[in-house]
DNA sequence: TTCACTACTTAACAAATGATAAGTTCGTTA
DNA sequence: TAACGAACTTATCATTTGTTAAGTAGTGAA
């Protein structure tokens, strides 16, 4: 099962290291509302979503402050602890029930050691994330709120089908009563 | 000279990598106003800042956004390029005379290939980018102009000693004038 | 020196977004 | 069923930021 999911990232995916993946992997199904990774914990996995939901957000000033959406075939992890050894900056939680792979990181990082293919697909998941981010760091500074909207609703629709629109302004970066605004206003288009 | 730098990235760099990596290098000066990189070009080289300042930027309808600054021993490149495959996204101008160690991309590629501490090298440089453009987005969408004003005022000061006050006010997010304004509402503190 | 240009500031007004509070809808649960 | 709570909307007013235009100061070039 696995295997099949990270060849779609990698391209193909050799048979021989199939089982290495899988000795290393869980498949575990959550709840929804449930907490994968609670903001000043460590972070010892990599996830894939089988099926399901999962969003990841700070606490600011009281108010949850979301920073990404994960949604079917997608990886997951807070690439920022990996990097800097630090404690999470995030709390990653389950919107609706999910069927997730967790992987354990120390397990892959020897993979990785050892076998260039796994150092590879790390590589390329970490452009991957880094690619979006700068993408969404772009939107952010070179666009309004109302731009940001029409770019997901017309891009990335999924995300209305799974994700409470107060969720949705959060990500964006404004207010669910300044997204309801922005959204009364498109009607009359 | 440049494996001084590169030590300071990784720590250790031994002597028998150093000639290699001059091998591929090229010290240059530029004046004022010149353009390392310009937007819809490749980008085919790693550069290192031996003194001098440079600003990324991008035109978006007819107005300069500002989304990067680099200083004295910093590298810079543009990493979304090097992912992608695709053309810059971003203009690169030098902002006051400087001198720039200018490293052969392809050649560079050819070295990770063969020596693992390039590999290493280069992975840790792709780390500290993407970390500062995660902080940098984390500003943008949990903090306001004022506030991330008041960061760079405190954290990064070095950046008005180089940079002019509109480019910084576009690299917040608001407009000069909008900058000018926080400013004047600061000096009653 | 004078001229032009740029950066920066200031002021007045417009537009976008936030804050608060009230109302509606819908689903959950006692 | 009835009560409750969460998500969403709407309205009003406040705050922040943008836009435009004018003015000042400094810099470099003719």
């Amino acid at each position: 099962m696995i295997y099949q999911v990270i060849a779609s990232v990698i391209g193909q995916f050799p048979d021989e290291y199939k089982a290495k993946l899988e000795e290393i992997s869980t498949v575990r199904v959550f709840e929804r509302d449930s907490i994968i990774l609670e903001q000043g914990h460590n972070c010892n996995h990599l996830w894939f979503i089988n099926t399901g939901a999962v969003k990841a957000f700070e606490w600011i000033d009281g108010v949850e402050r979301v920073s990404h959406f994960f949604l079917n075939n997608m990886f997951f992890t807070n690439y920022y602890c990996w990097v800097t050894k630090k404690q999470s900056d995030l709390t990653y939680k389950v919107v609706e029930q999910s069927e997730i792979i967790e992987i354990d990181y120390p397990k892959l990082e020897a993979l990785c050691a050892r076998y260039h293919i796994f150092d590879t697909i790390g590589r390329k998941m970490a452009e991957r994330i880094f690619v979006q981010e700068y993408f969404n760091k772009k939107l952010l500074l070179n666009y309004s709120a109302k731009e940001r909207y029409e770019y997901f609703e017309k891009e990335q629709p999924e995300i209305f089908q799974h994700f409470a629109l107060k969720d949705i302004a959060s990500f964006i970066g404004i207010t669910d009563v300044s997204l309801s605004r922005i959204r009364k206003e498109r009607i009359g288009k």
